[in-house]
DNA sequence: CTGAATCCCTGCCGATACTG
DNA sequence: CAGTATCGGCAGGGATTCAG
């Protein structure tokens, strides 16, 4: 019938979602909504560490060693104010935070996958080095 | 035998992969790569214009009439650098430049409706206004 | 018609120092 | 331990002007 010839839609979202023809960037529409989630240098990484498990401060500034203190913590209040993180403090000396992935942030997985998978395809990996 | 009750993958990439353990944001990381095209305002937008087909210069300046001139500008070279769109001049008077998705630029889309689905779930649509 | 050059302004990131 | 305060550098984006 046209030119089409995949079996899946090109454009994202329900065709009569009015945000799939915004005119410009707004912050309604779903697609800027999850970019602006994972905006900022260091987000995916650290979005990558919470998807093993669960953290402290301390335990991510270990895994991440070259990110700062301040941006770090920036990094874990936009996770958290975005609803990716679940932040909890533990009573008693030290104060711990333990900071662990929401089911939102979970869901974060298959994004991130996708995002993997078209760059993946850009630059293949390097010959596995197996000792 | 673990924790993990779920059927698929919590972390993106090979487990062998080296890029999946990166200590610090690296250009070869595919998660990145991905970024970086997407990266810039406007960038989803126009590549969403180009899912629908291709375009011209002033074609697309009218899809997106806030756009300014050099943003488009800037966005096109950008996503031709990166071999999302392919670049074809036509000669004749008055010169005319069509733009289209290469394959792998029509390979976002996926990508962009896996944004888009995290994006929807946070925020769901507003009530629908059939007239 | 399709851009490139320039200028200014803003916002991010890193480093450092300090606090409950 | 887990942050906040402050500062400076630099790159991104918009407006305007000019060119092939």
């Amino acid at each position: 019938m046209t030119h089409q010839t995949v079996g899946h839609p090109v454009l994202p979202g329900l065709p009569d979602d009015p945000r799939a023809h915004a005119a410009e960037p707004t912050s309604s529409c779903p697609v800027e909504i999850t970019l602006a989630v994972l905006h900022g240098r260091w987000t995916t990484l650290v979005i990558r560490e919470f998807l093993k498990g669960d953290h402290t401060f301390t335990e991510l500034s270990r895994a991440l060693p070259a990110l700062s203190d301040k941006v770090l913590s920036d990094r874990l209040a936009h996770l958290t104010e975005t609803g990716v993180l679940d932040r909890r403090r533990r009573s008693g000396w030290p104060p711990r935070v333990h900071y662990r992935l929401t089911p939102q942030g979970r869901r974060l997985g298959p994004v991130l996958q996708a995002l993997w998978d078209w760059g993946a395809q850009q630059q293949p990996p390097p010959p596995s080095q197996t000792p």
